[in-house]
DNA sequence: TTGAAAGCGCTAACAG
DNA sequence: CTGTTAGCGCTTTCAA
């Protein structure tokens, strides 16, 4: 209402207005207690009727406090990172903070060491006063303010992480199927280079073997955690001479393949198997399918409270949390996630 | 690498490095032509070196021009704003802009037009060339910088939005269900403050007014896009004397809502029953459930490009864009997404 | 309790 | 082709 219609609000259209000098409204805006009680009445009132908000480039640049947290995630639309994203989510609102997601849309063109350094340097650098990384290929990241990793591709040093206890994730999904008495187990495996994939097998491995019952490799085929592949695999396993009668699918869009090759054949789950998925897989409830569950959402949650206390300057100790997450069908095994600094 | 740790690398630390002047790094920086090749190449390579990315709060303060694009939500782990969110990434993915995804953490909390608007002017003033807002309550937004809203509460005049066509694609899907054969087709309502809500209901009275069937008020119960409240409704619809052969459900939460009071009642999908639903609904495939669909992911597209059309300054029209957007499962009636400035 | 003034890192004239 | 300079809107000493 005062001048050009194309120029924003500052805080010198504030002071003018309530006839103070920007210091003043500064302090008024920062909830500093040395401004007299009425002069403060007067700008935030003032702010209410211009219709004020603080510039946020200009407030970043100037205060290391923006009260945002940013988190670097490869591919908004994919189901993993929707879990994570709902677990830091959860933690936002119990906080002061907010969140800006940032995401470059694709995630075959952009996860390159290069483009998550970045990411991280200009959220970090810039706006956010701190970041969260999705899943990171590079080993380290230069940024003053604080980062978390959450479930990175190599187990690495310098920042702190949160990794999923993928090992014994497993190992429990494993000894759940043993339990139902299952003795042939197939394994659709994920994408070797991913030290979770590899967690997983190895988990696999152990138990059966400490079990006695010794690893058929025509039971582990490779798959690359999608779906199209999840369904090949276990087409492959049921034509072998001796089908499993039960399959751990390596995560959650293998385990739809899986379900989906199932039906071509016209088999049920569980009556006619059993079928076992990492990963959340919000179908598992109407599909009859088990699953290890609810952790890429705790990881979430764990790595932005971490986030937040580093924030607040609380140094950070060597130290592993464990947090069990029930399975969400029908079981007692349990899924964990630690973190590792 | 040169002094304090602490202290990030900025435009100044280039210069000095390169043996130039911060104006000549800002010129490669925004790919100006008139810098020598080799000053070019020299600034490059010291860029790389000391690892430099500019500050964007500072960027953003000097130039208008971020490339950033702002996405306003309510609740980034709701199913609807995924949907959304997934379309405006395809969009955001193939041009030049990268995506913020702003959100408050609580749909319950923050949904209020002061908070959309404090937002909105938080990101538009400062870091984004543009915002998209999603499911506004507001009915108008200041701002220097264009706004496009997606599916608001209210038809709203002063800035383009995209709504979906409400209307015919419940009109589309009680055709279907007609042409199935269903006379008694119940109806779950939505929130009766929205107008998607309310348009879908007039779909509904409407064809079956027009198809001579008339409508039975008893098959009208009011949802509120819960499941649990879904669940309820299905049940009132079921424990009539004479129960719909059809059930429409006014959204994605409300169709799953019915099909666990379904599968209590052990009633089968579409045998027993037909069953439709608004809005994505990922487990569809699998229970046999017929939807009114993809058009979230549409209206995020088609706003995304349209707000990137009007920061390329291309003066919008009044237009209106019509989109067919196929049923997921099993048949030929379509949805549309329109366009309105 | 308040104001004046100095920058934060960057871009955009304007000179050279 | 390149350097100098003046701010963008804000916070923050330092005085008053």
């Amino acid at each position: 209402m005062k001048q050009s219609k194309k120029h924003a609000i500052t805080i010198q259209d504030v002071a003018k207005a309530a006839g103070v000098s920007v210091s003043t409204v500064s302090r008024v805006l920062n909830e500093r207690v040395d401004v007299a009680q009425d002069t403060q009445e007067r700008i935030l009132s003032v702010i209410g009727e211009l219709g004020y908000t603080s510039n946020l480039a200009a407030r970043s640049m100037r205060s290391r406090h923006t009260n945002l947290i940013g988190l670097i995630i490869p591919d908004i639309g994919h189901p993993y990172s929707l879990e994570i994203m709902k677990g830091v989510n959860r933690a936002i609102a119990e906080s002061e903070y907010s969140l800006m997601v940032y995401t470059t849309g694709d995630v075959q063109k952009h996860s390159t060491a290069d483009h998550e350094q970045h990411y991280v340097s200009l959220l970090n650098n810039s706006i956010t006063d701190g970041v969260i990384v999705v899943a990171p290929v590079a080993s380290q990241f230069v940024s003053d303010a604080p980062i978390v990793s959450v479930d990175p591709h190599k187990q690495k040093r310098g920042y702190p992480s949160v990794h999923a206890t993928n090992y014994q994730g497993a190992r429990d999904a494993i000894q759940y199927l043993i339990g139902l008495g299952h003795t042939r187990i197939g394994f659709i495996a994920g994408r070797p280079e991913l030290e979770s994939a590899e967690r997983r097998l190895r988990g696999y491995r152990d138990v059966l073997t400490e079990a006695g019952i010794g690893i058929d490799e025509d039971l582990i085929v490779q798959g690359d955690f999608t779906l199209k592949v999840g369904a090949q695999c276990a087409h492959k396993l049921f034509e072998l001479p001796n089908p499993p009668t039960a399959i751990f699918a390596g995560n959650d869009q293998a385990a739809l393949g899986v379900y989906e090759a199932a039906a071509e054949k016209g088999l049920r789950i569980p009556e006619d198997f059993s079928l076992i998925g990492f990963d959340n897989i919000p179908e598992a409830k109407y599909l009859g399918l088990t699953t290890v569950d609810q952790f890429l959402s705790e990881m979430g949650f764990i790595a932005t409270k971490m986030l937040i206390r580093m924030i607040h300057d609380e140094e950070l100790e060597e130290e592993t949390i464990q947090i069990p997450t029930e399975l969400l069908v029908r079981n007692s095994c349990k899924s964990l996630v630690s973190l590792v600094v």
